[in-house]
RNA sequence: GCCCCCAUCGUCUAGUGGCCCAGGAUGCCAGGUUCUCAGCCUGGAGACUGGGGUUCAAAUCCCCAUGGGGGUACCA
């Protein structure tokens, strides 16, 4: 059975490189017909804060995955969080200690600090010199009376190289030599990541090791532990980073690409997952829209690119469109709500859901749509230019004729519309271009926007009467028929 | 400094020695359709980092250089 597990810690918000590690993980076990496991790292103290372990596993399902075993799920090898298993830690340690595997370092952090310093001033290596290895009883009782407290080391084994199979990589080849001997304790008794992982890998069975392409020098003091612990190594795979637009560390600015955001922004997930899958692996054939079900059914890690990705904002994009353009309206609806105007809340649903089909062509996010919805809920503000545009003759005679035929029409007229602007333009031999630039522009504020028939039916006939009129009035300058067009109502 | 990994259009990638004077997607440019935007259709520009080998043949294999990334913590 192919196990596998995300393994995030809670020091913040997931970004795309994390959750795109989740995903790769999660597709695997799914393709495999394995078990996708969710564990979390919490072993540095004063960096870990328990609601981004929730804030994590939100994120996890918004963005479609789900876990067999983990922190709320239980399972059969848990508890899944560090910090609840390390008694467990501290038995694996004692042991290697009584192996002879691991010996106690009383060299303080301040005093390990000088030394890399001095050793790098000098050109030389900044790794630790091993030299609490050969420490006598009588030298530890004497570093300990002095109220020195003992982390633990793990003796590198002499040998010269150390090599493994990566699934993405092929052969990747490691020189021992150049390693200093690392802690699996810390002074106040919590295990190291080194040591966490391997103690956790190990017995929770897991098989597959695919995480980010930061852990792959980590690799070796991994599987030396595997070893000195007597359990086999797992299988890895090494995904390669993924950079922000300038090529810089996503992880360095997490903040500003949080799953989190995306979802504030109102991208659909489906859209951010479809992204990511095409960070690092390529589908094949022409398609690179697809669901997670086809993603599962293809997904092959061995086929997932060695070198650095890009993320790039604008296909995201491009994806985020076609997802919006079809996503359910009912559903967007319940999404979009809470972020329009509180008038939103008194418009009918039907008219809501055309409004949002109408807007949402071309645009990626709900924050979008909501910025392209503004003129349904608030009559425009025209600028100076706009005006004077709207005042030469030709459009404020379309204006005034649209509002005159509108004023003896019922609420049904808006199903004629088409005929009438084509008869309007006709008549004053106009293009449509003519009387449709200056309408829109009345109505909405703005030259762009959702067809001109669709603008007009989602006002409605009073709400457009009165916008042309409250137009018309601001133009000023009305002949008398206008004028008395404009007395009768 | 040392160790490791990587290197195809701006970006994501296909390519596992002949099918490649390199294919797709996105983005960009031009034209068409259209009241506008988006979409759609048509066309266009755009890449094998460099140098040595190996081979009848190299984007593909090897070496070196260069560039990028990661690591070098009692962070994970």
């Amino acid at each position: 059975m192919i196990r596998v597990r995300f393994a995030p810690s809670p020091t913040g918000p997931i970004h795309l490189g994390n959750a795109r590690t989740a995903l790769f993980n999660w597709l695997f076990a799914r393709h495999n017909g394995g078990v996708f496991i969710l564990r979390i790292e919490d072993t540095d103290v004063t960096r870990s804060d328990p609601r981004y372990t929730q804030l994590i596993m939100d994120d996890l399902r918004w963005l479609g995955m789900d876990w067999q075993e983990g922190p709320d799920a239980g399972g059969p090898y848990g508890p899944y969080v560090q910090s609840q298993r390390l008694s467990t830690y501290q038995d694996f340690a004692e042991k290697l200690l009584e192996e002879g595997k691991a010996y106690p370092c009383y060299c303080t952090q301040s005093e390990l600090e000088e030394r890399r310093k001095a050793a790098l001033a000098r050109g030389r290596p900044p790794r630790y010199d091993n030299r609490c290895r050969n420490l006598s009883e009588a030298e530890k009782k004497a570093l300990e009376s002095q109220g020195r407290r003992p982390s633990l080391r793990f003796l590198i084994p002499p040998g010269e190289k150390l090599a493994f199979e990566d699934m993405i990589r092929g052969r990747c080849e490691f020189n021992l030599s150049v390693l200093g001997d690392f802690v699996i304790m810390k002074a106040d008794g919590t295990p190291s990541f080194h040591m966490a992982v391997v103690v956790d890998d190990a017995l929770m069975r897991i098989t597959h090791v695919i995480r980010g392409e930061d852990h792959l020098s980590n690799t070796p003091l991994h599987i030396l532990l595997f070893e000195a612990l007597g359990f086999p190594r797992p299988h890895y795979a090494h995904l390669p980073m993924i950079a922000g637009e300038e090529g810089d560390p996503l992880s360095k600015r997490a903040g500003a690409f949080s799953i989190q955001d995306y979802k504030g922004w109102g991208y659909l997930p489906e859209a951010l997952v479809n992204y990511m899958l095409l960070l690092g692996w390529s589908p094949g054939q022409k398609q690179e829209k697809l669901t997670l079900a086809e993603a599962v059914e293809r997904f092959d890690v061995r086929h997932v690119s060695k070198s650095p990705a890009h993320f790039d904002p604008k296909k995201l994009d491009w994806l985020a469109e076609k997802y919006l353009r079809q996503a359910d309206s009912e559903r967007l609806i319940e999404l979009i709500v809470p972020l329009l105007p509180e008038e939103a809340k008194k418009v009918e649903r039907p008219r809501l859901k055309a409004l949002v089909e109408a807007v949402r062509p071309g645009l990626a996010n709900l924050s979008q749509v909501v910025k392209e919805s503004e003129w349904f809920f608030k009559e425009p503000v025209l600028d100076e230019g706009q005006i004077t545009a709207l005042s030469s003759d030709k459009p404020r005679a379309v204006l005034a004729q649209v509002l005159e035929a509108l004023e003896g029409q019922e609420e049904s007229f808006i199903k004629e519309y088409n005929k009438f602007i084509k008869q309007l333009a006709e008549k004053g031999g106009l293009a449509p271009k003519e009387v449709m630039m200056p309408l829109r522009l009345a109505l909405t504020g703005s030259t762009h926007g959702p067809e001109l028939v669709a603008v007009i039916s989602l006002l409605g006939h009073e709400g457009c009467k009165r916008r042309l009129k409250k137009l018309l009035t601001q133009i000023g300058q009305l002949n008398k028929n206008e004028i008395n067009l404009l007395k009768e109502t």
